[in-house]
RNA sequence: GGGGGAGUAGCCCAAUGGCAGAGGCAAAGGACUUAAAAUCCUUCCAGUGCGGGUUCGAGUCCCGUCUCCCCUACCA
């Protein structure tokens, strides 16, 4: 691209430089505009409170998922959901709504706190750069944020609130401390929450991770599973994601019910233990019952000639880490305990009462009880368990129907398992009960790089903790870290902020002394209520003001990846129920609509073995296939997620720099449906960028005044459409539709009037707001273009005055009519009879006639 | 094993149950040019993974089946 020096003239003669310019030259009309929204605020957004803040205009507040400023930078995956955000955003602007588009930073976490490890630099050096970078990268791509409402979750003014939220969930009961056995992780020196461990590993870095018990706080997440698996209901979100929530909550009804061990003889040794089961009507199948090899009853009931394998096999397990766990898989193994459980369906002296009791380790002691009842019959894992080890299988089903089981004979689950639970709630050996698999939230790391605890421990003169806990006052908020130069685990495992004993220490009016907690809460804290934030973002005196929360919220549109689907999407849910609580928010759910966004991938090529080879190795042949530059090996060509290695990342800069930000936002719209994954594909982008360059020429031919009927009647087909799309988020058909106005217009080699110019900027503005402005800047139109009124379509316009009508026989295409417009069945049947004529002979036994869309004749 | 989603032209992707094609890429031809690039114009191509069903009519709805992607998994 050819660059004037005309080009180099200030903004502010902009008019004077467009007429100068003879080709579309965004890196100029770029700088110009993003330079213009920021010194005017355009984009500065008005609530509740503010001086000249319209109350009577609709809200709409959309939002993205804040990104983790990483020192890589953003990726084009990144914008995909911000450009679909910022084009609702642009859009609503113009139907009337005042818009919350806002933008921040998630900058607690441990890549900043690793490079401080390795390097020395403090974490809060590295986020402002990396949070710098973010922003003008970001900036760069014309997005109509507000950036007047930043928020950090770093900054100590928005984790006072943080604390202090937590004080709200401490005073509710919703906080306390447990000596828990936790994921404990050796490399990332921390406890992890069991969402954050996938099979024994690190969701980070996957470094292999054990079972510890420690000290750790805890959030009562459990108390509030009904209600958040219920009131996914009410919620427009996507299947998949409620599908996630859903299984990871885990509700599943049946009962528990109790078993007393014995020995073989019939004597009974230990306690009772408890089971849960889901059918609990199958309990005359029941032939073993299988405990944990963790569980606390194991060593009780073993009789002594078992006690020597048992403890071996005790022993293996506890080495065996998860991760091995789940690669034995299906494998089952287990030990006999020598003792025996007494089947209480059946008496004493019964040979089927007494049934062996197992230790085996594909039962866990980490959900329901630890222990089960074992059922060859009705469940596949006691079948093969029973198999292997040669233990009894006695039916109970046939079919649905249930057998040799007393009073429940002849029944189907539905009804045998209420009158069993009726039973055993009459004899006292079990209730009926609903289970969970979600856990409380494991809610303290050891990291220095996230909010410290509002809580203090008393300590006694001896130096020792009492056991009372006081929270921090609220004006003594924030609980500020402190600075520390060494951000390692201190001696003794303890976390990092055990280093800072000035700040740990804390003395009280009556001399008394305390010591700060030295954990520090997960990342998930501060994105649990940024949306909260953001409404007021520089409130000193409270979280958020409640008159701007009740006009602002629920959120309306939000957009991120589903990589949060359980993990920020349940635990924010959490909070805001806890609020809601607390009347602090007007609404028990957060978000209202949800959409994932797509993954952008990448092209990667594998060679004949498998091996998937770097982008920048490979070349591409003429005949579409591509090979290997220095071995001429030819490879397969497939869609793999970018990665450095693949060499196959794709940096918005690059991308920018070429084509500019309109083409890119252009093209991450236009690749497809918001929710689809597609590939990068750099082949595409002059396709978008063409689109540009002949809209700006269609621009350069001036302002007629002559209006043009194809022009008009393509114009408002293009309204039309264009609406319709962007209330579906169908951006890459509205796009489509904008290229099918412009090819008109480029083929009818005339201007457009003043007021189609305006229209259209209106309708593009939202997509490539840069080259609308200028546009609209360049075709002289009064008013701010961002909250130009979305124009409205004439429905005259939209149809020509004729249009070709099929006409079927029996469904099959056999000839058209051409009728006005506006024909009426009568008239339409008849012009169709006309266009079949002698096809028509025979007996007709029905016509459908849909006018305006075609005639069936259905003949014998 | 369980759950979610997708299969339409050489490729990406459109089609309130109503003519399979809006748009883009690629390809071919032409105009312009000393030439090339750029630009403009024109053209080419599938019957919708497969098998049934419902319907006057199915890419679309239902049943079955195959393939691919994502999530999840001894959850009792």
């Amino acid at each position: 691209m050819r660059i004037e020096s005309a080009f180099l003239l200030p903004a502010h003669d902009g008019l004077e430089v467009a007429k100068l310019m003879s080709e579309y030259d965004f890196k100029a009309i770029e700088a110009r505009w993003q330079a213009a929204w920021q010194e005017k605020n355009t984009f500065c957004t008005l609530g509740p409170g503010d001086a000249g803040f319209d109350a009577s205009k609709p809200k709409y507040y959309v939002l993205d998922m804040f990104p983790y400023p990483s020192g890589a930078g953003l990726h084009v995956g990144h914008p995909k959901g911000y450009t679909a955000t910022d084009i609702t955003a642009r859009y609503k602007r113009h139907r009337g709504f005042n818009v919350l588009h806002p933008m921040g930073w998630d900058a607690f976490g441990l890549p900043a706190e690793q490079y401080a490890i390795q390097t020395g630099t403090h974490p809060a050096v590295t986020t402002e750069a990396n949070v710098n970078n973010f922003r003008s990268q970001l900036q760069a791509l014309g997005f109509s944020y507000d950036w007047s409402r930043e928020i950090n979750t770093t900054d100590p003014n928005y984790y006072r609130w943080t604390q202090w939220i937590f004080k709200q969930l401490y005073n509710k009961g919703l906080a306390y401390q447990s000596e828990v056995p936790v994921w404990w992780c050796e490399q990332l020196g921390t406890v992890l929450a069991n969402e954050e461990v996938i099979n024994g590993r690190s969701e980070r870095g996957s470094f292999e991770c054990v079972k510890k018990p420690l000290r750790q706080w805890m959030l009562r997440i459990t108390q509030y599973a009904d209600r958040l698996l219920a009131d996914l209901q009410g919620l427009d979100w996507p299947d998949s994601v409620k599908a996630m929530q859903r299984e990871w909550i885990g509700r599943s009804e049946g009962a528990e019910l109790h078993f007393q061990p014995a020995c073989a003889d019939g004597t009974a040794v230990g306690a009772p233990f408890t089971v849960f089961t889901t059918r609990p009507d199958t309990l005359f199948g029941a032939t073993f019952c299988v405990l944990s090899p963790e569980h606390p009853l194991v060593d009780a009931i073993t009789a002594p000639e078992h006690a020597a394998a048992i403890a071996e096999y005790r022993e293996l397990a506890t080495r065996k880490s998860e991760l091995e766990r789940a690669e034995l898989q299906k494998d089952k193994t287990g030990v006999f305990t020598g003792a025996y459980a007494q089947n209480p369906v059946f008496p004493k002296g019964d040979p089927r009462h007494l049934i062996p009791i197992w230790t085996a380790d594909y039962v866990l002691m980490s959900y329901g009880t630890g222990a089960i009842m074992c059922v060859p019959d009705g469940d596949e894992r006691d079948r093969e368990f029973a198999c292997k080890y040669d233990l009894e299988i006695r039916q109970i089903l046939d079919g649905d129907k249930m057998v040799h089981s007393d009073f429940l004979n002849g029944m189907r689950k539905d009804e045998s398992i209420p009158a069993m639970i009726a039973w055993l709630e009459e004899n006292g050996l079990g209730t009926g009960k609903v289970n969970f698999r979600l856990r409380d939230w494991l809610f303290s790391r050891q990291r220095y790089w996230g909010e410290p605890f509002p809580i203090l421990h008393e300590m006694n003169a001896a130096g020792e903790r009492t056991g009372t806990i006081s929270l921090a006052a609220d004006e003594d908020l924030p609980v500020s870290l402190p600075e520390l130069d060494d951000f390692t685990p201190s001696a003794g495992g303890e976390p990092p902020l055990a280093r800072a004993t000035d700040w740990i220490t804390v003395v009280d009016q009556d001399g008394k002394t305390w010591k700060r907690e030295v954990n520090s809460m997960p990342q998930w804290a501060g994105s649990c209520w940024y949306y909260l934030r953001f409404l007021d973002p520089h409130n000193s005196g409270a979280a958020w003001d409640r008159a701007k929360e009740d006009y602002w919220m629920p959120v309306d549109l939000y957009v991120g990846g589903a990589e949060h689907a359980v993990l920020h999407l349940l635990y924010a849910r959490f909070w805001h129920k806890v609020l809601f609580d607390c009347g602090l928010v007007s609404h028990s759910e957060p978000f209202q609509k949800l959409v994932n966004q797509g993954m952008v991938q990448s092209f990667a090529f594998k060679d004949s073995r498998g091996v998937l080879i770097p982008v920048n190795e490979v070349e591409a042949k003429e005949d579409g296939t591509y090979f290997i530059r220095e071995s001429g090996e030819v490879v397969e060509q497939l869609t793999a997620k970018m990665s450095k290695a693949l060499r196959n990342v794709i940096n918005p800069d690059d991308v920018i720099r070429e084509y500019g930000a309109d083409t890119l936002r252009l093209y991450e719209a236009f690749m497809g449906p918001v929710t689809a994954s597609a590939p990068w594909n750099p082949r595409d982008l002059p396709g978008v960028f063409r689109f540009l360059q002949r809209t700006w020429r269609v621009f350069e031919r001036g302002i007629g005044s002559e209006e043009n009927v194809d022009i008009e009647c393509a114009l408002h087909r293009c309204i039309k459409k264009v609406g319709g799309d962007l209330e579906a988020m169908g951006y890459n058909t509205g796009i489509a539709a904008m290229m099918e106005f412009i090819n008109t217009a480029t083929k009818v080699k005339l201007p457009l009037t003043s007021a189609q110019a305006a229209s259209f900027c209106i309708l593009l503005e939202p997509f490539a707001p840069h080259l609308a402005e200028q546009l609209w800047c360049d075709t002289a139109q009064p008013s701010e273009l961002a909250f130009a009124s979305w124009p409205s379509f004439d429905p005259s316009k939209l149809v020509a005055d004729t249009i070709e009508i099929p006409v079927q026989i029996n469904g099959k295409l056999r000839a058209r009519a051409v009728v006005a417009t506006d024909c009426n069945r009568d008239d339409l049947e008849a012009a169709a009879r006309g266009a079949l004529a002698e096809l028509l002979e025979g007996e007709i036994r029905k016509v459908i006639v849909v006018p305006g869309r075609m005639v069936n004749f259905v003949m014998a």
